[in-house]
DNA sequence: ATCCCGAGGG
DNA sequence: CCCTCTGGAT
């Protein structure tokens, strides 16, 4: 079954990725943070910004919060993305030379960066392999196909991963927020138009 | 009104 | 387990 889901998946959307502009790995764990509660489009409109004026880990660290706020006020919760982004930087200078780590553990232990953000950012900066992403249009998805029961992500990406094959799960990840976006969608899901809705067990037509 | 490619804190 | 943070889009 999941298998099933990922190669007609694969099939509708071919060109599925990560749609958050970045040139580094730095750039891209930013964005990735700026990323909760907000559309990728609105990101990416004040990245451009913000990485000119603090272009590395040593200058955002010493910003100014106030200055940090006003460049990513639209993207919302912009006080707690501000203090993330600062502490973040300042973590990366005290304990990693100013450079983004290659490494699930030391990712998340970043004040700021859960396991969504270090998945997004190892499979698509890092080209690794560690995780599924799960955010909400993951959790909905696999919810309403009866793969997963639970809420919490992390449990949900543990009941996902032995169900899926073991190489491309940033691949993976996209196809599913895709769908989730474009069709599986929160509020008015598009059974009619999903090319999954015959084997799925809450499609409504 | 409800949701958006979350994370930290109580 | 709950709550909070926030603006924008639909």
């Amino acid at each position: 079954m999941a298998q099933e889901i990922e190669r007609r998946l694969a099939t509708l959307y071919p060109d599925a990725h990560c749609e958050l502009d970045f040139r580094s790995p730095f750039e891209l764990l930013c964005a990735t943070i700026l990323s909760a509660q907000c559309t990728d489009k609105r990101v990416n409109m004040v990245t451009p910004d913000l990485f000119r004026r603090w272009p590395s880990a040593a200058a955002l660290g010493v910003a100014a919060p106030e200055d940090v706020e006003a460049v990513i006020k639209s993207t919302g919760f912009f006080r707690a993305k501000a203090k993330s982004l600062i502490g973040m930087a300042r973590a990366l200078v005290a304990s990693h030379h100013g450079e983004v780590p290659a490494d699930m553990d030391a990712l998340t232990a970043l004040p700021g960066v859960g396991r969504k953000t270090a998945n997004v950012l190892l499979g698509n900066a890092f080209l690794r392999n560690d995780g599924i992403v799960v955010d909400t249009h993951v959790a909905r998805l696999t919810s309403r196909f009866g793969l997963t029961s639970e809420t919490d992500a992390v449990r949900i990406e543990q009941a996902l991963m032995p169900l899926f094959a073991r190489d491309g799960w940033a691949r993976l990840s996209h196809l599913l927020i895709w769908h989730g976006r474009r069709v599986c969608a929160a509020r008015k899901p598009r059974c009619a138009d999903c090319t999954l809705a015959d084997i799925c067990p809450s499609a409504v037509t």
